[in-house]
DNA sequence: TATCGTCTTGGTCATTCGCCCAAGTCGATC
DNA sequence: GATCGACTTGGGCGAATGACCAAGACGATA
């Protein structure tokens, strides 16, 4: 009785070529994702990419940002979740740190970052998410004080994702390294009762 | 008389071709660059490029190193000629800043990036010169007092990444937005006195 | 049972890819 | 003037690419 058949396995591979994009984008770059290669990992005939999806950008595009949008939208929720804004800071380089080197999918939104500069389409689409998210950010800074909330949280989020880059590089740049200088950066200017960076930096 | 014919003209070849990689890769990224139009690019027959390099690949490495070296040397000389950490950095920041929109070089580095996770020989190549050059930021920090150089250091080049990578998604974001930010993260935790963030942020 | 819509198959199309090579140009050297 | 070596030309190789399509499969509907 798992019966519906025609339409919802029709479902079932479009997730399926989704999820295989957002692995293959991050493994090996986005415009070494071919029509083939994708079916290949999806596990379906190399004719049902364009049977479901208007052509290959199209579908990478639609993987990019629904993949974008669910990662932002945990980060969002955990970062309101936190006490303090430093503790959720922290917590997103935390959770970046722990499948950096081993899962491509971090390196998903650099290649998106770079796709979106040659994509107008996703350009805007990427905007919008991006935008929303150093909002959020942002606000949460506010909320807690910080006197320069918008820069503060347009820097955190450019080392972030810079932090992604460079721990490609170097695999002794961790998480634990530049977490203090992000808590002070998320303390704001002149507030001593949270620079952490006293004592145990390194 | 600008006599030498054949030697010479390879030469000019050889740095026609690099030069004309360096632009594609920025422009239309690492894997869509390919022998034909990078040898139409640079004025010269596709067959030259296997004639002066090895491969395709090893001509993209050449290439980039080239360029990442240049353009460090450059801003680890600008750096050090700064009289402030902090005013070296905002150099660095507003240098960036200038031609980030337009000039696709800077993208450069970001496909270098992401090309140094899928080749070996590139990764080592990069991780060298970029330890070097965070090695000079700490070292500019720490001369200056700086609690915290080296997780600092790490940060700003983070930071100034990832400004890159978002400079593209949200022309709103210029060198004036965070520069006060990374002015602070530059000056130490308890130092007031280099706080600028004060009265004149956003 | 017959028909319909949705999905799937297997293959073809022109184009582009990296790489290679025989033949040629041309100044330098003897 | 002959020979040499560095460089250049133009074409060609098999393989991979994005896109497309006629034909079939198959449960749902009538």
């Amino acid at each position: 009785m798992s019966s519906p058949t025609s339409a919802d396995r029709g479902r079932a591979v479009r997730a399926r070529l989704l999820t295989a994009a957002r692995e293959l984008i991050g493994e090996i770059g986005w415009s070494a994702v071919s029509t083939r290669n994708l079916a290949q990992r999806a596990g379906v005939r190399a004719g049902l990419v364009h049977y479901h999806f208007e052509s290959l950008p199209a579908l990478l595009r639609q993987a990019t940002i629904e993949g974008m949008r669910t990662t932002l939208d945990e980060s969002a929720a955990w970062l309101s979740r936190a006490d303090d804004p430093a503790d959720g800071i922290e917590g997103l380089l935390t959770g970046l740190d722990r499948y950096a080197a081993d899962d491509p999918e971090s390196l998903l939104f650099v290649e998106a970052y770079l796709a979106a500069t040659r994509d107008p389409v996703l350009h805007s689409q990427m905007a919008e998410l991006m935008l929303a998210f150093r909002r959020d950010v942002a606000a949460v800074l506010d909320r807690a004080g910080h006197p320069a909330a918008e820069p503060t949280a347009a820097v955190v989020l450019a080392a972030l994702d810079g932090f992604m880059l460079h721990k490609g590089l170097d695999p002794g740049l961790s998480a634990g390294t530049i977490a203090p200088v992000l808590r002070q950066l998320a303390a704001g200017t002149g507030r001593p009762g949270a620079a952490t960076t006293e004592g145990e930096q390194g």
